[in-house]
RNA sequence: GCCGGAGUGGCGGAAGGGCAGACGCGGCCGACUUAAAAUCGGUUGGGGGCAACCUCGUGCGGGUUCGAAUCCCGCCUUCGGCACCA
C-alpha cells in the first residue's frame, strides 16, 4: 500500500493505531489473568453472564462479533460497577457438520473438528473479550461427554429414560437420515439419491413430558415475550376428555374391544357420527376386517413414506378408508363406522378421535368428502332449530349456546352438558376429565457417530443393560472409517461393538447409537465452574452460588429447542438431588442475527460470509465491536453492510485526539478556539460538565438496558461536544478534563483496547502509577452538574408546535402559562380570541393552547 | 391457516401519548492543499416562498385524545415460528 508522506500537522501527536495498541494489551491483560474469575471471593457479589457457546463450523464470522462483542460489554460494564463476573466460553463440539465434512473430505471428524476450535480460539482473542478461558468446556471432549452418559444412566435409573420404537428416515446406503438430509419431493438421500423409506427402531427418550405443566409456568424465568409464547404453544396443553368407545360385535370379530378417544368438546358426543384412528394406532391391524385388508394396509403403508409435510399439510385433500368395523358411542349406545385416516395422529391424545363434522373443520372436510352424517349438537339459544348453512362446521364456543340433538342434556348449557356428559361416564368407567399436551418426549438417540456413546449393551439373556458407572466414559473410537457411505461407522467397528455382558460376561453387543447434541448444550454452564471436575459432572456449592446464570444471551431460532429442553433438563437435573433451582437462567435475551448481504443467513455455501480479520486489519477490534453495537438495535440484527463503519473508525480518531492533544486547532477549522453561541468561559465551563454528566446518566441506562447504539451515540454527541471546545480556553481544563475521564470510563466496556491505551498515558502524564481501566468503578452523576437555571418549553396551538419560550427551571404553572400566551407567535395567531383551554402536559415540559375555530 | 416481530429521510436508525428524523453513512457547499486523499467547518425529509415563515409528511383506511410514529379497530407488505394437535 502506498501511505502518502505524513502531513506535517499529523505529526504532532501519535497516530490511532489500532493494530499495534490491540496486541498488545491483549498480551498484557492474559499475562496479568485479569479475565480469570476468583470463585471463592468474598464481597463482590457474583454476575454469571452466559453466551450462548459456538458450533466450530472453522471460522468465525462477523456474526459471531455481533454475537459476543455486546455480551462482552456487558461483562465489562458488570465488573465496573463491582461485580464479580464470570464470563465463559466453549464449543458444541459434536454434531452433524463434522461429519458430513468427514465424509466429504475423507478426514476424522475429531481432527477437523479441533483445528476449527484451534482456528476459533484465535480468532476469538482478536475481540478482546474477557473471557475466562480456564473455564472452556468442549463437549466432544471425554471428560465432557462422559457425564452426559452419567447423567443418562441416572435418569434411567430415576425412570426419567425410557426405550421405545419410533420411525426414522432410512436410506439403504447411508442409513437413518436427518431431517435436511432427505432432499426433494420425491424423498431422496442427498449423498446417493436412493428413495428413503421410513423405518422403526428401537429408541432411547427422556420422560420430559413428566414437566409440561411445571414447563408453562414462566415465573422463575424472565423471557422475551416471543420466546415464553413459542413455549406456550409448543407445549399445548389442552383440556378436555378421554371417552371410551367399544368396538360392536361383527361378522369377524366379537366386539367389546376399547377405543379411548381425546376431544376437547365432550358436550358434542352426541354429534360424533364416525371414528377415525390413526395409521398407526395399533389397533387398526386387529379391527380391520378380512375384505378391507388389502385397502387398509396399503393406506398405511403410503402414509408411512409420505413426508411430514405432506401428510401434515392442511391444504391437502382428506384421506383415509373404511376399516370395516364400527364402535358403539357410549352416550346413545349408536353405531359409527371406522375409518383410518391421516389427519389424525399417531403420536398426540390417544391416536383416535371421535368425528363430530358439526363443530369439527378437519371432520366436517371428511365427512363431505365421503358423504358421511353431519349432525348438529350445539346451537345458539334461539336458533335450536336452524341448519347448518353448508359452509362449514360450527365452531364458535360462547356462553349462549345449548345442545341440541343429545338426548337427556338436551337444552343444556354447551358447558354444563359437556360436564354432565363426563361425570355420566365416568360413572359408568366410560370417560373421565383429561389434559392432553402437544409436547412429546425427548427423542435422544441419534444413528450417528459424532456423538456421546449412549451407555448400553444389548445381552441376548439381559437385554439392555446400563454401563457400570465405573466402566465410563464409553469412548468414541478415534480411528473410523466411513468406508464412502454415511452409515455410522460404529455399526461395523467390531472393537467397539464387541464387550461382554456387564451381568453374565457372556458376549454383547454394545449401542451404537449417539446422543442428541442438544443434550450437550443442556447443561454446559454448570460445566464450565468446574471444567476439570473428575469425580462428578458439577460442583455443588459453586453452582448454588453462581446459578441460576444471571444473564443468558442467544439467537431467538433457539426459542423452542435449546432454551426448552434445557429447562427439562435442569428439573430433571433438580428432582435427582444435583441442584436446588427450577430454571437455569434467571433471564435471557435474543440478540438478533447479521445475515448475508444478500439478506440470506450467513453460509460458506452461500458464499456470503463476511469474514471480520480483513475489516479488523483495516480499523482495529475497537472499531468493529462499536460499529456492530452501532449499527442498530441488538435485539434487531438484520443484513450486513460496512457502510458507516468508517464513521465510527472517525469517532475513535476523535476521542484519540481529544485525550491527547485538547489545545490544538485545526488550520482548517474557521471557528477553532472560539467558545460556541458566545459562550463565556463560565458557561462554557459548565455546560462541559452538564454535557458530560448527562451523557453519564443516559449511558449507563442504555448499557443497563443493552440499548448499544444509542449509548454509541450519546459518547458520539458528547465527543462532538468536546470537539467544539478544542483549541479553547476551556480546552484541557479541569472540567474537561473531567469530561475526557468519563468519556474514557464510559466508553471502555464497548471499545477495551483504546481506552486502555489513553487511560495508561493519562496516568502516565500525570505521574501516577498504571492501574487498568477496566477494574475502574464506573462514574456516578453530579446531580447539580446536569441541573439547569432555565427551560426551553415549546408551546403548541392545537397540537402544533408554533414557538418555545424560555422560563425559569423552578417556573410554577401560572407563570408557564403566562410566558406562553405572551409569545408573539401565539398571539398572532390568537388574533385577539381567547384560548378555550391551556394544557401543560407533564409538569410543565410541554404547552398546548387549544383554540376552537 | 394460526401465533409472534417489524414497516419512520437516499441508507442504518432515534423518539414507545407531548419539539418526528438524535447519532452515523451518503450528498451538497466551504476551509486546508499545486492537486487528490485524509482532516476540519457548514448544510441536508418533500413541496412553496427573496425572506421571516407556510404546508405536507412515520405502510394504508378509520377511531380515541387538547395532542398519535407511539393507544384501539380493520387491512397491506415483510421476516420468523407453528402448521390437520381433535
Amino acid at each position: 500500500m502506498t501511505q502518502a508522506p505524513e502531513s506535517n500537522e499529523r505529526t504532532r501527536i501519535e497516530r490511532y493505531d489500532p493494530v499495534s495498541i490491540e496486541p498488545r494489551w491483549q498480551a498484557r491483560w492474559e499475562e496479568l489473568g485479569l479475565h480469570r474469575t476468583k470463585f471463592d471471593e468474598s464481597g463482590r457479589p457474583p454476575y454469571y453472564l452466559l453466551t450462548m457457546y459456538p458450533y466450530p463450523s472453522g471460522d468465525l464470522h462477523i456474526g459471531h462479533w455481533y454475537i459476543v462483542t455486546p455480551t462482552d460489554a456487558i461483562a465489562r460494564f458488570q465488573v465496573m460497577h463491582g461485580k464479580n463476573v464470570f464470563l465463559p466460553i466453549g464449543f458444541d463440539a459434536f454434531g452433524l457438520p463434522a461429519e458430513n465434512a468427514a465424509i466429504k473430505n475423507n478426514i476424522n471428524p475429531r481432527d477437523w473438528t479441533m483445528s476449527n476450535i484451534d482456528n476459533m480460539r484465535r480468532q476469538f482473542r482478536t475481540m478482546g473479550a474477557r473471557f475466562d478461558w480456564d473455564a472452556e468446556v468442549v463437549t466432544a471432549d471425554p471428560d465432557y461427554y462422559r457425564w452426559n452418559q452419567w447423567f443418562f444412566l441416572q435418569f434411567l435409573k430415576a425412570g426419567l429414560a425410557y426405550r421405545a420404537k419410533s420411525p426414522v428416515d432410512w436410506c439403504p446406503n447411508d442409513g437413518t437420515l436427518a431431517r435436511e438430509q432427505v432432499e426433494g419431493v420425491d424423498r431422496h438421500c442427498w449423498r446417493c439419491g436412493a428413495k428413503v423409506e421410513k423405518r422403526d427402531l428401537d429408541q432411547w427418550y427422556l420422560r420430559v413430558t413428566k414437566y409440561a405443566d411445571e414447563l408453562l409456568d414462566f415465573s422463575q424465568i424472565q423471557f422475551p415475550d416471543p420466546v415464553r409464547i413459542m413455549q406456550t404453544n409448543w407445549i399445548g396443553r389442552s383440556e378436555g376428555a378421554q371417552v371410551v368407545f367399544e368396538t360392536a360385535p361383527s361378522p369377524h370379530h366379537a366386539g367389546g374391544e376399547p377405543l379411548t378417544v381425546f376431544t376437547t368438546r365432550p358436550d358434542t358426543l352426541y354429534g360424533a357420527t364416525f371414528m377415525v384412528l390413526a395409521p398407526e394406532h395399533p389397533l387398526v391391524g386387529a379391527l380391520t376386517a378380512p375384505e378391507r385388508r388389502k385397502a387398509v394396509e396399503a393406506y398405511v403403508t403410503k402414509a408411512g413414506t409420505q413426508t411430514e409435510i405432506e401428510r401434515l399439510s392442511t391444504d391437502r385433500e382428506k384421506t383415509g378408508v373404511l376399516i370395516g368395523a364400527e364402535a358403539i358411542n357410549p352416550v346413545n349406545g349408536e353405531r359409527i363406522p371406522i375409518f383410518v385416516a391421516d389427519y389424525v395422529l399417531g403420536g398426540y391424545g390417544t391416536g383416535a378421535i371421535m368425528a363430530v363434522p358439526a363443530h369439527d373443520e378437519r371432520d366436517y372436510a371428511f365427512a363431505r368428502k365421503f358423504g358421511l352424517a353431519i349432525r348438529r349438537v350445539v346451537a345458539r339459544r334461539g336458533e335450536e332449530s336452524g341448519e347448518l348453512d353448508g359452509a362449514g362446521a360450527y365452531i364458535a364456543h360462547s356462553d349462549d349456546e345449548v345442545l341440541v340433538n343429545s338426548g337427556e342434556q338436551t337444552g343444556l348449557a354447551a358447558d354444563e352438558g359437556g360436564r354432565r356428559i363426563v361425570a355420566a361416564l365416568q360413572a359408568q368407567g366410560k370417560g373421565k376429565a383429561a389434559i392432553t399436551y402437544r409436547l412429546r418426549d425427548w427423542l435422544i438417540s441419534r444413528q450417528r457417530y459424532w456423538g456421546t456413546p449412549i451407555p448400553i449393551i444389548y445381552c441376548p439373556t439381559h437385554g439392555a443393560v446400563p454401563v457400570p458407572e465405573a466402566d465410563l466414559p464409553v469412548r468414541l473410537p478415534n480411528n473410523v472409517d466411513y468406508e464412502g457411505s454415511g452409515v455410522n461407522p460404529l455399526t461395523r467397528d467390531e472393537t467397539f461393538l464387541n464387550v461382554p455382558c456387564p451381568i453374565d460376561g457372556e458376549p454383547a453387543r454394545r449401542e451404537t447409537d449417539t446422543m442428541d447434541t442438544f443434550m450437550d448444550s443442556s447443561w454446559y454452564w454448570y460445566r464450565y465452574l468446574s471444567p476439570r471436575k473428575q469425580d462428578g459432572p458439577l460442583d455443588h456449592d459453586l453452582v448454588e452460588g453462581w446459578t441460576p446464570v444471571e444473564q443468558y444471551t442467544g439467537g431467538a431460532e433457539h426459542a423452542v429447542m435449546h432454551l426448552l429442553y434445557a429447562r427439562e433438563f435442569t428439573k430433571m437435573l433438580r428432582d435427582l438431588g444435583m441442584v436446588q433451582q427450577n430454571e437455569p437462567w434467571k433471564r435471557v435475551f435474543n440478540q438478533g442475527q447479521i445475515l448475508g448481504a444478500d439478506g440470506e443467513r450467513m453460509s460458506k455455501s452461500r458464499g456470503n460470509v463476511q469474514d471480520p480479520d480483513e475489516l479488523i486489519a483495516k480499523y482495529g477490534a475497537d472499531t468493529v465491536r462499536l460499529f456492530l453495537m452501532f449499527m442498530g438495535p441488538w435485539d434487531q440484527g438484520g443484513p450486513w453492510s460496512p457502510t458507516g463503519i468508517g464513521g465510527v473508525h472517525r469517532f475513535l480518531n476523535r476521542v484519540w485526539a481529544l485525550a491527547l492533544d485538547p489545545t490544538y486547532k485545526e488550520p482548517g477549522d474557521p471557528d477553532a478556539g472560539t467558545l460556541p453561541d458566545g459562550q463565556d468561559e463560565a458557561v462554557a465551563r459548565a455546560s462541559l460538565r452538564a454535557a458530560a454528566h448527562k451523557t453519564l446518566r443516559d449511558v449507563t441506562a442504555d448499557y443497563e438496558s443493552f440499548h448499544f447504539n444509542t449509548m454509541v451515540a450519546k459518547l458520539m454527541e458528547l465527543s462532538n461536544t468536546l470537539f467544539r471546545y478544542r483549541g479553547s480556553v476551556v480546552a484541557g481544563g479541569p472540567e474537561w478534563d473531567e469530561a475526557m475521564r468519563l468519556l474514557l470510563l464510559m466508553l471502555a466496556p464497548a471499545a477495551p483496547h483504546i481506552t486502555e491505551e489513553l487511560w495508561s498515558r493519562r496516568a502516565d502524564v500525570r505521574g501516577e502509577a498504571w492501574s487498568t481501566v477496566h477494574l475502574q468503578r464506573w462514574p456516578t452523576v453530579d446531580q447539580s452538574a446536569v441541573a439547569e437555571s432555565t427551560r426551553e418549553i415549546p408551546v403548541q396551538v392545537n397540537g402544533k408546535v408554533r414557538d418555545r419560550v424560555v422560563v425559569p427551571a423552578n417556573a410554577d404553572a401560572a407563570a408557564i402559562e403566562r410566558a406562553a400566551l405572551a409569545s408573539a407567535k401565539v398571539q398572532a395567531i390568537l388574533a385577539g380570541r381567547a384560548p378555550d383551554r391551556v394544557i401543560q402536559a407533564g409538569g410543565g415540559r410541554l404547552v398546548n393552547v387549544v383554540i376552537r375555530e
